[in-house]
DNA sequence: TCTGGGGTCCTAGGACCC
DNA sequence: TCTGGGGTCCTAGGACCC
């Protein structure tokens, strides 16, 4: 059996652990930039605020209701996901926690007597409670597809399941399905909803019971086959070890106001990079490919808000960690891509085609400037890293700001920076 | 005249997730 | 005035190889 423990409207909560009058308060986390609602409490979801809306439109619901409004606080979600993943970790040893997201973790729950599952879910949330404040829901079933499924209808009815929902026999799965629209399952999205529907296949049931060659040709191949047959209680998506490194890594931001400078650009796109190569240092990688976009305002933002990007690549000879080797192409691409009298909205790096770091390693047989891009770069790292953001950085970062995202509502950084503890009075 | 069969690698793009 | 920021996996199709 797997188990999965899910976060409740997890950003919010860390907003309301450090201040408590907030407890039945409606309270929403926005998006960098302040762009659109990524968290609701339960009591802002009854006042009907939307998820993922964009914030402007909100705003007189909220105001109306007197909603609790915060920037989101990566810092402080990150650590909070920590300490919820590190009791997970301590309960049942690191081998059977699959960090999923954020705000997510899976659980193996082989040996266990099934009688006891029930028990041993309630166990697990009663724990992350007590050690970290952070409330958290808990669906255990034989597969992953089954056990998301089984989380989101315990939070459709906390007073009921207590948050806690185990579908341990058929005629539970059976129910628990039927009680699921497709749209709902994990694994399909809205065009796969849609084309569904068409289809007149309307709830988890229904999809459990098509055939595998269906799901092959309707629902993208494999992976519609490993969909249905988990729904079929079948295991087909296996856990997956955490220490993976990532594939690519991104820095994108939208620009806190329209540019049209390309020096502004140059500028975010050198720190986009300084960013995403720091990402990459962490994993002990190098990259070969670097690209970058831009992304124009649409001159009407109601349609197609999105806007249209150009993006172009570099090919490095050698694979590089090293911010001062990126950022070189990464601001040639700049003068590719830009055409002045443009407004632009925002701009974006990626890296990738990601390969272990060799320079790490080497000493004697590298050349001296390899050994001392990497002594700086780790000295660049590790002040940055103790001391404020970005203290050190690439003169082509720039010292203007009219680019840089705006975060007005953000709270205090209580558990990672001394100077925005939490003060007991 | 006629036009094999098998394979790999790469890229672009679609779909999904939180 | 105004709509986030990351990621993953998979497939199709083209280029190229023997």
């Amino acid at each position: 059996m797997i188990a999965i423990i899910d976060c409740n409207n997890f950003y919010c909560s860390c907003e309301r652990l450090f201040l408590p009058h907030l407890d039945k308060h409606p309270v929403v986390v926005l998006s960098n930039n302040d762009g659109c609602i990524i968290s609701r409490s339960d009591e802002a979801k009854l006042f009907g605020v939307e998820m993922a809306g964009p914030y402007f439109k909100a705003k007189p619901l909220i105001q109306q209701h007197n909603v609790a409004v915060f920037s989101s606080n990566y810092g402080l979600y990150g650590d909070l996901s920590w300490r919820v993943m590190e009791t997970l970790r301590i309960m049942f040893g690191k081998k059977k926690v699959e960090v999923y997201s954020v705000d997510e973790a899976f659980v193996e729950l082989d040996g266990y007597k099934p009688e006891y599952l029930p028990q041993l879910a309630m166990e697990i949330r009663q724990k992350v409670e007590l050690w970290t404040g952070i409330k958290v829901s808990v669906g255990v079933a034989p597969t992953k597809v089954l056990a998301k499924l089984a989380n989101n209808l315990s939070k459709k009815n906390k007073e009921k399941t207590k948050c806690v929902l185990v579908l341990d026999t058929q005629q539970k799965i059976d129910a628990a399905l039927r009680h699921t629209k497709v749209g709902d399952i994990w694994g399909v999205g809205r065009q796969y909803a849609k084309k569904l529907n068409e289809w007149a296949i309307f709830d988890a049931y229904q999809l459990s019971r098509m055939s595998e060659s269906f799901a092959k040709v309707k629902l993208g191949g494999v992976v519609g086959v490993r969909l249905v047959k988990e729904l079929r209680g079948e295991p087909a998506k296996d856990m997956e070890d955490d220490l993976v490194n990532k594939k690519m890594i991104a820095t994108t931001r939208m620009f806190g106001s329209p540019v049209t400078n390309i020096n502004d650009i140059k500028e975010a796109i050198a720190t986009y990079t300084s960013r995403a190569a720091e990402k990459l240092r962490r994993q002990n990688g190098a990259a070969k490919t670097i690209s970058i976009f831009v992304v124009k305002k649409a001159e009407d933002h109601n349609v197609n808000f999105h806007g249209a990007a150009v993006s172009a690549y570099t090919t490095l000879p050698v694979a590089t960690s090293f911010t001062h080797e990126l950022i070189k192409p990464a601001v040639e691409m700049v003068d590719k891509l830009f055409e002045a009298g443009n407004i632009y909205k925002k701009a974006g790096v990626m890296l990738s085609n990601i390969v272990p770091d060799e320079s790490i390693q080497g000493n004697l047989f590298k050349s001296d400037t390899k050994n001392s891009g990497r002594k700086l770069m780790e000295m660049m790292d590790n002040i940055n890293f103790s001391q404020r953001d970005d203290v050190l950085k690439f003169a082509t970062s720039g010292t203007s700001r009219d680019w840089k995202m705006r975060q007005e509502l953000r709270s205090k950084r209580y558990t990672t920076r001394w100077d925005e503890l939490f003060e007991v009075s």
